[in-house]
DNA sequence: TGTACATCAGTGAACGCGCGTTCACTGATGTAC
DNA sequence: TGTACATCAGTGAACGCGCGTTCACTGATGTAC
């Protein structure tokens, strides 16, 4: 199906990239058109020529963000899921990681913007929007049995408000400590059978 | 003890006091001077007689943002604890309400700036944990017997993490639907004994 | 109480800078024959 | 396979604008006598 993707695409797809990047690392307002052109090795005159505006590029950013993201998680909960753990530990276990603590730019874009999407124009704040819904479907799916559907938006809002905590606090005991009651307390209440692995 | 103010005191009051405004309706990066000033009924140039640079009104903005949000969660508290509930009861409902979700600049200033702190300067950085550290206290201070303190801060996290995402999704139907689950979460875990009695 | 002067809060023009966006251009790529 | 030309991706200078910050100045406030 997919046919070789020309020069002018392989660039496209390196500026939403370093954009999904600086985007998670810096916030929406933190995205320059010519510090992203940069990055790619390129000058800033020719952005026009692959997006409309700054905008039609930060919310394909949001997109791959939400892509690389979900991509990372899953990954290391594949890694949690061969040892034993549980879908829902496992999502709990890699979200709140110190791993995930740290990279800010190759993680959520939730957790990375979540304040500030109210503020965005409405082309980011659909893209946006879009990424919750599909964060907290994710959580859904892992949710154990016997646990009503429900609680996949409070529990998306734990992981997304402690990721930012911790982050807030900085990389170190505090945020570290946020980090681990939270993913106690959230297998304690949801899946309150297994007993915490992580260390 | 507390002198009459001068009028130069009352004037940084009252610049403060719209930088509180803006910085939780527009983000740390939304506060600008010339718009802070002239929402004042001043010209940009007085302001530097005021604060030795933006970074320092703004950490006076966020310490007054607290504030200022706490007697607003705090008053709402009281009027349903009169009506007999729970101190806990009455932070999460007064905290995860529909009038909180909208009063996005007299409201919380963790759940607007949370996912911004760690890019800021150290003074604001620090000026915000202080908030945060606050807001777990709070907390802290309003747990059901027989709840661990440890609970704190992932309480702290659900509430702000639910408050952002409501407001992401939009003062409708998805947005309200949060709230509601959150405070119902919130109050089936910790407090499973009473019943819920918001509308 | 009234005048003379010093202090002080606020004015408004100017600065340097970085930003998003535009555009005439260039050099490389690829197609036609 | 080789040449001639059209297309196309990227260049770099320029634009208008808003920002944080500075500063010489002004008009009002308050103090000294």
């Amino acid at each position: 199906m997919s046919t070789k993707p020309s020069r002018k695409e392989v660039t496209h797809e390196r500026i939403v990239e370093s954009a999904a990047r600086a985007l998670r690392r810096h916030g929406y307002q933190g995205v320059g058109v010519a510090e992203v052109m940069k990055d790619v090795g390129l000058t800033h005159g020719g952005f026009y020529a692959h997006f409309d505006s700054r905008d039609a590029m930060l919310a394909e950013a949001i997109e791959r963000a939400g892509r690389e993201s979900a991509s990372l998680v899953r990954q290391d909960m594949n890694g949690r899921m061969a040892k034993g753990a549980s879908p829902f530990r496992a999502l709990v276990e890699a979200y709140l990681s110190e791993l995930h603590l740290k990279a800010v730019d190759g993680g959520c874009p939730i957790a990375a913007l979540a304040s500030e999407m109210h503020r965005q124009s409405e082309v980011l704040r659909e893209a946006s929007c879009e990424r919750v819904r599909g964060f907290v479907k994710v959580v859904q799916q892992v949710l154990p049995p016997n646990v009503a559907a429900d609680n996949a938006a409070v529990i998306a809002s734990t992981l997304i408000g402690a990721l930012q905590l911790a982050r807030a606090l900085g990389d170190n005991k505090s945020g570290k400590a946020i980090l681990k009651n939270s993913r106690q307390a959230l297998l304690d209440q949801y899946e309150p059978s297994s007993t915490d692995t992580s260390h």
